[in-house]
DNA sequence: CTTGACTCTCCCACCATGGGAGGGTTGACA
DNA sequence: TGTCAACCCTCCCATGGTGGGAGAGTCAAG
């Protein structure tokens, strides 16, 4: 299988394969004699593993651990869990700060007019850095955190 | 002030403040003879307003259209809350992907002994992309949406 | 006048992905 | 057999936001 038949049949576009392959997630493919590279239905099976671990949003990192762990099969599954739960735990970190986010912002929302007068509560805030409003919503509160992870 | 003060005073790093500069989010700075960057209150003023706005989330492209609606003194209210009500939408649908991620995750490890046997429902589910149990999770469903953004 | 702290410009790295240029290969059809 | 489209190859560049660092110049305090 060439390497466009491999893509369409793995969901993995043909420029991301050769991606995976030299940062080292897949084996280098078998070539050719003009050198096109080769795929077996074993490779497509690697390359939908990776497709369906990236839509589960694990980097490529992730996915190269969890490929060892795949072709190991005396891993134990408590490693497998124990990667998978940290991931939950950054997703929903990573969840939390863009509703974290959402909220202030909807509470700025909440207080412009949104009409022809150039009066906004929105642009005051971000401007001043004073606390939102009276309802608990001091802008520094809720960003520090987003900083610290937008910085990591 | 020079490009280290102003950092300390805006809370934008030295090496921020001259990237916006050089994607033309801010004005070039005026120089000292030998060439330093000097930063007057006003500036730092800018550059709080850039902080502020990326903690919550704006990207570099929408902050130019903030600050030019917080420079315009007669600007519409009304532009200012279209910009962020668009942003809300945007970090609302990213949390929710990020969210259909985590509970599709959460439903495979809960499927998962976590132990030191090698059977691993997680692992089946990215090798297979099977159904991931009869509770209505089919891998499909949950990560076609995510795919899609994530092309974007 | 030295020395340390600062600044300057450039280049590189991350992460995942796409675009495209310039050139070779394959296979179908006339 | 010639041609042509559709494929493939490698290599470079861009995205977005941020950091690191090298090599060189500047400033201020002692």
């Amino acid at each position: 299988m060439n390497i466009g038949e491999a893509a369409k049949a793995s969901g993995v576009s043909a420029k991301m394969i050769r991606h995976y392959e030299q940062v080292g997630l897949v084996p280098p493919a078998t070539r050719t004699e003009s050198g096109y590279r080769q795929y077996s239905d074993g490779d497509i099976h690697s390359l939908r593993f990776i497709r369906r671990s990236r839509d589960l949003g694990f980097s490529i990192r992730e996915i190269g651990e969890l490929l060892d762990l795949w072709r190991n099969r005396r891993r134990p599954s408590r490693l497998v869990k124990t990667l998978a739960e940290a991931h939950i735990s950054a997703l929903e970190a990573k969840a939390q700060e863009l509703l974290a986010m959402k909220e202030t912002l909807e509470h700025l929302v909440h207080c412009c007019h949104g009409d022809d007068r150039p009066d906004c509560p929105i642009l005051d805030t971000l401007s001043s850095g004073e606390a939102a409003g009276p309802t608990g919503h001091p802008l520094q509160g809720h960003l520090s955190p987003a900083r610290a992870r937008q910085a990591r």
